[in-house]
RNA sequence: CGGGGUGUGGCGCAGUCCGGUAGCGCACCUGGUUUGGGACCAGGGGGUCGAAGGUUCGAAUCCUUUCGCCCCGACCA
């Protein structure tokens, strides 16, 4: 391409708007425009990083056995209410009518369209497994879009669902899909962090998140450097102490007027906040839950939630913990509670002389003992994992990393399949439901993670495998001689297949230079003074800086080694 | 949705408190001189100040309403 016929908007300045790295240099080297909060349109040089990858990403689902299709983005409402997901995925999925007011989805995410798919084509065991997928824009009416294209309304995903006939079936699907998934990032420069993760409103059992470390990540990460073990925060668990705390006296109640906060009752009692029994009243599903954590610790909604095998779950508003406290809000506490279900996390039964609200306001009681002032009915692990947390396979303590979400495998197991009266026949002639996993990856937010771990203060630094060129070939030639030989030079790196980018506008050669920089191609090839002297490139390696003159000849092999060796 | 911030040529910003009819840098156009790390000189085009309403002789500036965008929290690839 000649630079002086595309488009390529660079700009020196960063946008006001864009915050992280990623964001800031796609809109500064002209690779994306925003139309709008969380909707951007690609510009061509985007748009051909963004298809590198979802060729890359072809390239190894195609090798792992699974089949390309295309669904529409247009769901009808009728496919969400066969799975029940029509009023379980509320308001982040963006619903229309057509003009004979039927309800439709621009599709979040396909398990029902394609195990609607699958199941008129498939009616036998020997039709299995199956794992079809497709690259396709989602839309999701996000809270709140952030990061550019790491978050957006509209973003392109390659989503993959597997259908299996027995549980080793899944098993063998989903192990291809988590090496498929290594290859493609490995491929893509990218280093991932692969942990385990909640499996969330998508159910099912097994899950494996593929998270991009970056300090602009939105996911926290529990990593043990010992032995291994990763999981994401809402699913990391860790080694519960069993040694107790506090000392027992006699429960007493004393008068806090307005002090509700963990913070200013610490103050007040001038103790640790691990004395503290945190009472916090919540919702699943229509019915209020209380889950009681020790005041140091906050309590994690995944693992309420999953305990609670709710579909739904927040925390109440002020006049519901009116209701179930009997006091205003900052009293609530499990002495003399008449909650109807109160939730205790595993830490609580080793505490001794606790304070905590006494469900009337502006009282506290000091001195409160587990099985004397209250019972335990319900215990499970409640609170969410820290920096320094034991390791809960070695003990060990664990650090912790901010990561980007790029990638994310489940085993769903029957949860479609069978809301979906997906069946086949198997070997004994019987009808079987078969077994589901789903394998999704953002595509764009792909790119956004590759830019976030590939730049510099000039710019991009593309890895070869997603750099919307190979070459970014800059000209300085004065008369009409010396910018025929530069085309020369141009001619015969496309004939040698190469993607070139050609700098042929009528700039200063600082400017060229700096844009080169910004956008990052791996490999420049200035042609200029030395070449019309010594008939002499000079070839500039973009991640490392480094600088070599080469004969033309040598060019394009030269060029080839090292995009070779920067992938 | 709650909290914080912001909206002025394509981009980045000043002007707003103390109303007087819009300015700077970059980009753009023309001519000329330049050409290996964001050149210089001269000339030039482009905005009614997010929107609507109000106060006033007069509003970017004051008041009211409203919308967009950004950041922090609950959702997710």
């Amino acid at each position: 391409m000649r630079l002086s016929q595309y488009i390529l908007p660079t700009q020196k300045e960063d946008p006001s708007d864009a915050q992280v790295s990623s964001h800031r240099l796609m809109i500064r080297a002209g690779l994306i425009r925003k139309e709008a909060a969380g909707m951007y349109a690609y510009l061509p040089a985007g748009l051909r990083a963004l298809r590198k990858i979802s060729a890359i990403v072809k390239d190894e689902m195609d090798k792992a056995g699974a089949m390309e299709c295309l669904m529409p983005e247009l769901t009808t409402a009728d496919l969400w209410k066969e799975s029940g997901r029509w009023d379980s995925m509320g308001p982040e999925m963006f619903r229309i009518r057509d003009r004979n007011s039927m309800e439709y989805a621009l599709g979040p995410t396909h398990e029902e369209a394609f195990t609607a798919l699958v199941r008129s084509v498939v009616s036998s065991y020997k039709d299995l497994p199956v794992n079809v997928y497709q690259i396709n824009t989602k839309f999701r009416d996000e809270i709140r879009p952030r990061f550019g294209v790491i978050r957006s309304k509209e973003f392109i995903m390659k989503d993959a669902y597997s259908f299996d006939i027995d549980q080793g079936g899944l098993d063998e699907s989903y192990q291809k899909m988590a090496a498929a998934y290594r290859a493609i990032f490995d491929r893509c420069g990218l280093e991932t962090i692969p942990v385990q993760a909640d499996s969330g409103t998508m159910g099912g059992s097994a899950s494996e998140e593929f998270m991009v470390a970056s300090e602009v990540g939105e996911e926290t990460l529990l990593l043990c450097e010992k032995c291994g073990y990763r999981a994401n925060q809402e699913k990391a668990e860790f080694k519960r102490s069993s040694s107790e705390f506090g000392e027992k006296s006699a429960l007493t109640e004393v008068n806090t007027p307005a002090i509700k906060t963990i913070d200013d009752l610490a103050e007040f009692f001038s103790c640790d906040g691990k004395l503290f029994l945190k009472t916090i009243v919540f919702v699943a599903d229509g019915e209020p839950v209380v889950a009681v954590v020790t005041g140091d610790r906050d309590i994690n909604e995944a693992k309420l939630k999953n305990y609670l095998q709710a579909t739904d779950i927040e925390q109440a508003d002020d006049e519901t913990v009116v209701a179930v406290t009997k006091s205003s809000v900052g009293f609530a506490g499990p002495v003399r509670s008449e909650a109807p279900r109160i939730i205790f996390d595993s830490a609580v039964a080793n505490i001794h002389g606790a304070i905590t609200g006494a469900n009337k306001t502006d009282y506290h009681f000091t001195g409160v003992e587990p099985g004397r002032d209250f019972v335990i009915e319900e215990e499970a692990d409640l609170v969410e994992a820290v920096e320094g947390d034991l390791c809960p396979d070695c003990g060990e303590p664990m650090i912790t990393r901010k990561g980007i979400e790029v990638g994310h495998i489940f085993k769903l197991g029957k949860k479609y399949t069978e809301s979906m009266k997906v069946s086949v026949l198997d070997n004994n002639g019987k009808a079987v439901v078969p077994l589901m996993g789903c394998y999704g990856i953002g595509v764009t937010r792909t790119l956004a993670a590759v830019i976030e771990q590939h730049h510099d203060d000039s710019g991009l630094t593309w890895p070869a495998s997603v750099a919307p060129f190979d070459v970014h070939l800059v000209g300085i030639g004065k008369g009409d001689e010396e910018k025929a030989a530069i085309d020369e030079v141009y001619n015969s790196l496309i004939s040698e297949g190469l993607d070139v980018l050609y700098d042929d506008r009528k700039l200063s050669p600082g400017v060229k230079f700096a844009d080169a920089d910004l956008l990052g191609v791996p490999v420049r090839i200035t042609c200029g003074k030395s070449y019309f002297a010594d008939g002499e490139l000079e070839i500039k390696i973009r991640k490392t800086g480094e600088q070599s003159a080469v004969k033309p000849d040598n060019l394009s092999k030269k060029i080839r080694e090292i995009l070779a060796d920067h992938n």
